[in-house]
DNA sequence: CTATAATGGTTGGCATTGCAACTATTCTTA
DNA sequence: TAAGAATAGTTGCAATGCCAACCATTATAG
């Protein structure tokens, strides 16, 4: 196994540096379209999309699932509250903690981004083969995974 | 071809949400190491980078070449002259632009720097077999490519 | 040539982020 | 059951990022 290890580093050959250009990329299109068409951050979209899946989701809840900062989810959620796309209600288990679920408003907006979002998706993997493509995620999963062991 | 098109979103299985995790889990650590060691940003890093490829560039192509806001790169650089990493004279040929070089200390940083930027890389891909690593590349390569015609 | 456009780079303002401190509530344990 | 630890969520502050406006210089076109 030869350990060649040039003195010269290349970004456009640096993985961590693609992998962050092509993120990057990815999420500013999408983020884009998200913004023209409804007004929503990632983070708001994030959200919605946790609670549209799970309702009564606490922010902490919410956090977690996102891999979001919990002030960062807090103040995102200001803004939904704000524009009632979601409400919140006091857990009578657990004072400390809210239970937040889509309203009306707000499960319609979800119904639209849905697509939306699975229609970029499509279009950002229509360059891959099919064989690619489920390469490509369980490659993905692989280095998430192993990623999260390194510190 | 079947195109099932479910009306809830998983985060965890949306392709770009797990990009951008997985980007920013491995910015994150990578930023750290610089930081903690030199002090560095990522942009400051990356800066340093292409400084180091390509002594003399300008701004422009620094911020053409890391994909970076100019206004980002300008206030980074900023930085990097404060702390005598770089030094900048103006091009004489065309005097708007400034031709930007590592000083000595840049240099020696530097040459610290990328042999720990490769053993994030290294340890980060050994999850990876030659042949996973090889595709992985390949793939990425594509979709980054891909990523850009779609607007 | 001169007026206008284009380019390289800086700056100001505003929103977003990240961290730590803080409040309120619940859990633990002695 | 009272004291300290843990947890849910909010807020303040400093740093960062993003956009647009701006200055200086060079290129272009009439």
């Amino acid at each position: 196994m030869s350990t060649k290890r040039p003195s010269v580093l290349t970004l456009e050959k640096y993985l961590p540096y693609r992998l962050s250009v092509l993120s990057n990329r990815v999420s500013d299109m999408i983020a884009k379209a998200y913004k023209d068409k409804f007004a929503l951050s990632v983070t708001e979209w994030r959200i919605m999309a946790v609670l549209g899946e799970y309702p009564g989701s606490s922010a902490d809840e919410i956090s977690r699932k996102t891999q979001t900062e919990k002030s960062i989810i807090s103040r995102a959620m200001q803004r939904l509250l704000k524009r009632r796309l979601v409400t919140r209600q006091i857990d009578s288990e657990d004072r400390r903690r809210q239970r937040l679920r889509l309203t009306k408003t707000g499960q319609d907006i979800y119904r639209q981004v849905v697509p939306i979002s699975y229609d970029y998706e499509e279009r950002l993997l229509d360059c891959f083969t099919e064989r690619e493509r489920a390469n490509f995620d369980k490659l993905i999963d692989k280095l998430y995974q192993h990623a999260d062991k390194i510190d």
